[in-house]
DNA sequence: CCCAAAAGCTAATCCCATTAGCCAAATCTG
DNA sequence: CAGATTTGGCTAATGGGATTAGCTTTTGGG
């Protein structure tokens, strides 16, 4: 190889930091060739294209999430897996606000890859709920629609702030909770 | 006045019937010229920007929204009403998912404003539920999480599709209602 | 020490947004 | 109805960003 400068994933650890500071829509492959002190042809040598950058970007964002959401769920089961679980979502939102409207900006195939790791670790998470593979399957959904939500309206900024988001995280849980125990309808 | 060929509302609905036919990120300005059979740069002329034409497409996606909403909500009250609002948010999305895309992709001042008279038609819809002031804000917060969540999840296919959306759809309603019901925690 | 691949660079192209300045049509005034 | 004015459209030009082509240099292996 020649000068072990760049590699994909360092172009990607730029592409983040860019992102956190800047915004996602600060992506841009003259920005991070900037940042990376290279010109920006150059970058090519590492990702296909634009497009390809977000989706790895995407990827990693979404593994961070999946690990760190994966650790806060350890050890636990039912109710308390689930208030780990989104607990430990929206602090990753509230972390890097940035980076999670990022993800919601690069959709793809990548990304899902990623994401099917999650979507694994919320099923465990739900296991002691007893649910039958559909339900599984709809609880899981519900989950993800209920916490994705919350988080690209925090990422956005979408509320006023006039009252405090935590009191509000701690109805949207209970509400899945309430909801996962109290038996479905016609189900 | 001159020829009365164009207008900004002219314009957004071109810019609509694109996003409808190609995904909002098919909205460009050159785009929405080319259909509307005029130069780019004529659009000037009722458009300060791509980004206030971005905006003034969001505002009127949100306001067409709200109105089909306080329709069907419309002599409901608590649970028949959230069920109603939530089942007409469903079905605008999915007859027209491309510019629920759009709406996420554009936030800013205009689609606030519009968005206020939803958040107004939301309060109303909790209103049977006797909650304090405080308690409406988070859970007017929590719903829009919850169908906004779903939406953005549903717009952008990022549901296997193996199971029915209806049925998730029907637990997270399930989820809300049951929510809005038992004593919310600690408060 | 020599070579092939890897990684960078410059130059060139394309697409899109945006600006400047010109022209014609429609409306308004008298 | 004629002229002034406004308005909406046009062409030409600029600038930024992505992407491609083709050249050069570094580097690791033999």
């Amino acid at each position: 190889m020649a000068r072990a400068a760049l590699s994909a994933d360092a172009v990607v650890d730029v592409a983040l930091r860019l992102i956190d500071e800047e915004g996602a829509s600060a992506l841009t492959l003259a920005a991070v060739a900037s940042r990376a002190g290279v010109a920006t042809p150059s970058l090519y040598k590492h990702v296909r294209s634009l497009a390809e950058l977000r989706g790895l970007v995407s990827a990693r964002i979404m593994d961070a999430l999946a690990t760190r959401i994966g650790a806060a769920v350890l050890g636990r089961s039912a109710d308390e897996a689930v208030r780990a679980l989104m607990t430990a979502w929206h602090g990753y939102v509230a972390e890097h606000p940035h980076r999670y409207s990022a993800l919601v900006q690069a959709p793809g195939p990548m990304v899902e890859q990623a994401g099917e790791r999650l979507i694994g670790i919320m099923l465990a998470a739900l296991r002691a709920y007893d649910l039958n593979d559909t339900d599984a399957v709809h609880a899981v959904r519900c989950l993800r629609a209920a916490v994705h939500g919350f988080s690209v309206l925090v990422a956005e900024n979408a509320f006023q702030l006039d009252q405090k988001l935590d009191e509000t995280y701690e109805l949207l849980i209970h509400m899945v909770i309430s909801g996962l125990r109290t038996p479905p309808p016609r189900g």
